[in-house]
DNA sequence: CACACTTATTGTCACACTGTCAATAACCTT
DNA sequence: AAGGTTATTGACAGTGTGACAATAAGTGTG
């Protein structure tokens, strides 16, 4: 790198802008895809339900300032769940206060519990995304928008990564992971066809310890899984996505 | 929107950033993936080569300032070429002279033509991404990775939507289509087989006048295609990706 | 004009992968 | 021990893919 005297930029040559982060922090609960929603406690959209996010500091990375939101809000580590960059969203009006644009983030995190509802400061709830997506709740600023592409981006890597095995815990079951799909997808997979496609891709190993997952569970006890290695690609899909069809089991 | 009085934001409650645009910039020229860059005139990396970008103005959309870019480097417009964020880059020391925030962006056009390398002011050049890629040439700032990271999106794409295409004319060949993947990939795809995909895929559609593409070439002429609708998936990939394999023709 | 050469298109064929559905295996409850 | 439930393994037909052969339609040459 060149040793000149780099002269600093003077605050007049750059316009006025603020940048944040925005997270979509997704978790399987009750079967349910759902995304970590917080309340807002000031104009503007007081009251409305938005994506937890806050500025980057001076001297952080982009990357560590999600990880530290994630934190923050969750409590779970960067080595816990799937953090990823969507996109950064910058129209001039999104903040009626000045311009900021916001670096969106989105995160899969193994069952996640329902922030607990005790009357702090902000409330804060993990939302069924189905009623983001049908207009059931409208978000404040564009994370209507930031959402959905969020979900686009997860639903699509999900069908080439072994991403959706960041929803569950360290060692799962081959039925927990296809009930993540059938979540996210909001589907039914074929059991069989599934089972067939986890052990035949290269993403997931057998758990040496084939215990079963104790607990009064039914039916034949499941051996354990795991992810081998990162995450990278599984070679081929596990299952493909398809329009919603309604569930229809027992 | 809630119609309370806004507090302005005072600068001090806010870090100081810039935010850039920075565009990777592709073409095939000569059967070769090649990317727009630019000479540095100033420190830092004075002299080294660079992704062509700017600063966001402040009233200026994210899109519409990677646009903006786009038309000022190389005289195409929005119309012309596949442009899309890729994501943004934020370590802290980027830029050695301030916190600079830049969003990437890459954008696909149709036979740009070489920058005339009229001793203008800054030096600009296609250059073949493989020269970046085997790292004989080193960028300036991050922009060797952002790059990277720009050509695995780009290759990536191409191998679900019908992007290639936009590396075309309005009108071409099922042969140029194979020619851009073959560039881009660095590979060799049956021409048979490809021209089957094409046909079976429901984004493109055979020109109505299928008149060849005059001039002197060799062999039977070919019919025209054109894309249909906008991008999309085209169902099923046009071609699978594999390793860089000698082309073996002729 | 027939021939040699080149690229475009159309077919063939064996094989891999997928979805559907049936058959077993291994536990839990009664 | 029987019945119910979930996990795993198989069986099969249909479809998509890669490798390659065959035919079509121009260009250029003796």
């Amino acid at each position: 790198m060149p040793g000149s005297p780099l002269p600093a930029y003077n605050p007049r040559d750059y316009p006025p802008v603020a940048v944040t982060v925005d997270m979509a922090v997704f978790t399987i609960h009750d079967d349910t895809l759902r995304v970590l929603l917080v309340e807002r406690g000031e104009e503007p959209f007081k009251g409305a339900w938005a994506l937890p996010g806050g500025f980057v500091r001076p001297d952080e990375d982009l990357n560590a300032a999600a990880a530290r939101e994630l934190r923050e809000e969750t409590g779970v580590t960067e080595e816990d769940a799937y953090l990823e960059q969507l996109r950064s969203y910058g129209s001039p009006q999104r903040d009626p206060r000045m311009r900021v644009i916001t670096v969106a983030y989105w995160a899969a995190c193994p069952n996640l519990a329902p922030p607990t509802g005790g009357g702090d400061a902000a409330r804060a709830d993990l939302v069924p995304v189905s009623k983001v997506e049908d207009r059931s709740i409208d978000l404040a600023f564009d994370h209507t928008e930031i959402l959905g592409d969020a979900l686009e981006r997860l639903r699509s890597k999900m069908e080439y990564t072994a991403v959706g095995a960041r929803f569950c815990p360290p060692r799962f079951t081959i039925s927990e992971l296809r009930r993540v799909y059938e979540a996210a997808w909001n589907t039914t997979l074929d059991p069989g066809n599934f089972q067939r496609n986890v052990r035949r891709s290269s993403s997931f190993k057998k758990a040496r310890s084939g215990h079963p997952p104790r607990g009064h569970r039914v039916g034949r006890p499941a051996s354990l899984w795991s992810i081998r290695g990162k995450l990278s690609s599984p070679g081929r899909p596990l299952a493909t996505r398809r329009g919603p069809r309604a569930k229809n089991r027992g």
